[in-house]
DNA sequence: TCAAAGTTGCAGAG
DNA sequence: CTCTGCAACTTTGA
């Protein structure tokens, strides 16, 4: 019997080429869709696509930038991608950036090049699913192998979805349990490559550079408007090693007690943006953070450490991926079905940073000029938006955050607007922040609000959380009018959050009644029923106002 | 059926 | 900074 070594076999010789697809993932460091790509092949095509699905400027949307995507996080993507293509450059590769439909664009670079292989991440978000099943369909009828591991989360959900019978786990607690030690962690992660096989040749398909913002059509904004966050890998690494160079701090951290007025230096890790694009793997971190545990003999834990980060950022890719229709109210089995309100006029002065609330305002400036806030200040305005004053549907919110955040990731704020909503997840609806004396309780001085508006800088302490109580003298002596430079609070707080407990505890009732049955037309009821009783008590208070 | 637990509420007291 | 009282939700597990 004679075996020839497999590099003298002339059909393993042939030339053999590859396509790493990134979309997220978007590093050289444990990329096991990478490594595959490279391992045996001639040549690597490294191809990104850039999307006008999130890419396409939007004139007419409320703030720079496309209609699905700020101007902050493209910007953080394309600084993600020069940093890419430069890492890929060092080991004799390089980013070939194509436009267009990803989906189009990837098949027909399938058909153009002499490709054995697809490599690219598992994604559980929906938009990839469906763009994925159309690639992955092509490529079986062309006989192209396809690799798509999970190396995106700590865990793959659809084990632990296997795990517990079939349906996500909805509590944190229960996640952990199913979740166990990941099934990594006892052999050591894919290393980053020192050097990657050649580009082959490009042929007729349409190989841009990585593109400017201007470049794709949007005009640039000053500096002092964007985002301190720089995107890439190099970026992620260094902000990791920063962070957990801090021993004590990475051991004693405790999310909840973190102060989200603090802006200087944040007081979380603000690694999220670089764990959404994957410019840092969560299975590293959560390596690097182990190697800190093992030197303490007490540190903190699950769910309010920085491992227990990671593991909710797994727990909402596990109950998203596992839940129809988890962005949306209807039709989603976990989801409360409440009768929000459709108000357009607050949506937007929540949105433009006009509800007359300082606190509140200042995250929102936070959220355009910068793309990050603090989770507790998501918090705020979160539960300002819908339970706690407005009574504004969580998708409307959702939507604002999903298109501002730089680190905007489907399942986490989706699962996260449902938890604030008290949708899902949560549901302790009485327990509503305080758009006034939380921020009081972090920063008394009123640092944080007068830094992202600074037209309340000059407003004395005592008044700065709510500067409608200030006397006119006062007000006059900061150079701000309220009702003029600054607005009257759009709601009284006190009544509103009565108001929201209320409507909330009918709903449940309902929700209660209908045993999850909930159809349109009760919602549209009840919906109905508040907004008469809403017209009764401003008829009220109207004959009030007369007999005075 | 009932108690216990749930990442992070507020106001007020000490 | 920690504690209570407040008012009071659901899910889970015995």
């Amino acid at each position: 019997m004679f075996f020839p070594p497999p590099t003298s076999n002339p059909k393993m010789a042939a030339v053999s080429g590859s396509l790493m697809w990134f979309r997220k993932g978007l590093r050289l460091h444990d990329n096991p869709a990478l490594e595959y790509a490279a391992k045996g092949s001639n040549y690597v095509y490294p191809v990104f696509v850039i999307d006008p699905h999130y890419m396409e400027p939007d004139p007419t949307a409320s703030s720079p930038g496309s209609s699905r995507a700020g101007l902050n996080r493209i910007r953080f993507l394309l600084e993600s991608l020069v940093d890419l293509d430069l890492s890929l450059k060092k080991r004799g590769s390089r980013l070939l950036v194509l436009k267009g439909e990803p989906s189009e664009v990837l098949i027909r670079c399938l058909k153009e090049w002499d490709v054995k292989k697809l490599c690219f991440e598992y994604d559980t978000d929906p938009y990839y699913q469906v763009l994925d099943s159309k690639v992955k369909h092509y490529a079986a009828a062309a006989e192209i192998e396809v690799f798509s591991p999970v190396s995106h989360t700590l865990f793959n959900p659809v084990d632990i979805i296997q795990k517990n019978g079939g349906r996500p786990p909805l509590s944190y607690q229960s996640f952990l349990e199913l979740a166990g030690i990941p099934p990594w962690a006892s052999s050591p992660l894919p290393t980053t490559p020192s050097l990657l096989p050649p580009v082959g040749n490009v042929g007729s398909c349409e190989i841009i550079g990585v593109p400017t913002v201007k470049e794709l059509g949007f005009r640039d904004i000053e500096q002092e408007e964007m985002t301190p966050f720089r995107g890439g890998e190099s970026e992620a690494l260094n902000r990791l090693r920063e962070a957990i160079n801090d021993k004590e701090w990475v051991a004693n951290f405790e999310k909840p007690k973190g102060d989200p007025s603090a802006f200087l230096k944040p007081a979380t890790t603000v690694l999220s943006p670089y764990l959404k694009f994957g410019c840092l793997s969560s299975r590293y971190f959560y390596e690097c953070l182990q190697d800190v545990y093992k030197n303490f003999r007490k540190h903190t834990h699950p769910p309010v450490s920085l491992v227990g980060q990671l593991l909710w950022r797994d727990f909402f890719y596990t109950v998203a991926s596992g839940t129809p229709n988890f962005d949306h109210m209807k039709g989603n089995r976990i989801a409360k079905q409440i009768p929000w309100n459709d108000d357009d006029q607050l949506l937007a002065a929540w949105r433009e940073a006009r509800t007359g609330y300082p606190w509140i305002d200042a995250i929102m400036v936070q959220l355009h000029k910068w793309g990050w806030i603090h989770h507790l200040a998501r918090h705020c305005v979160a539960c300002f938006l819908t339970r706690g004053d407005l009574f504004v549907h969580w998708e409307k919110g959702r939507d604002v955050f999903e298109r501002l955040l730089i680190d905007s990731d489907w399942a986490i704020n989706n699962g996260n607007w449902l938890w604030l909503s008290c949708s899902s997840f949560f549901y302790q609806y009485h327990r509503i922040y305080s758009p006034t004396s939380f921020g009081k309780k972090y920063d008394p001085e009123g640092n944080y609000v007068r830094h992202f508006l600074p037209i309340l800088k000059d407003i004395p302490k005592e008044y700065i959380y709510e500067p409608w109580k200030a006397p006119l003298s006062i007000q006059t002596k900061a150079k701000c009018i309220i009702g003029r430079d600054y607005p009257q609070p759009i709601v009284s707080h006190d009544s509103a959050s009565k108001e929201c407990k209320r409507k909330l505890a009918e709903a449940y009732a309902l929700n209660q009644k209908l045993n999850g049955q909930v159809r349109d037309e009760d919602l549209k009821n009840l919906r109905r029923k508040f907004e008469q009783e809403e017209d009764q008590l401003s008829n009220r208070r109207k004959q009030k106002q007369k007999l005075e």
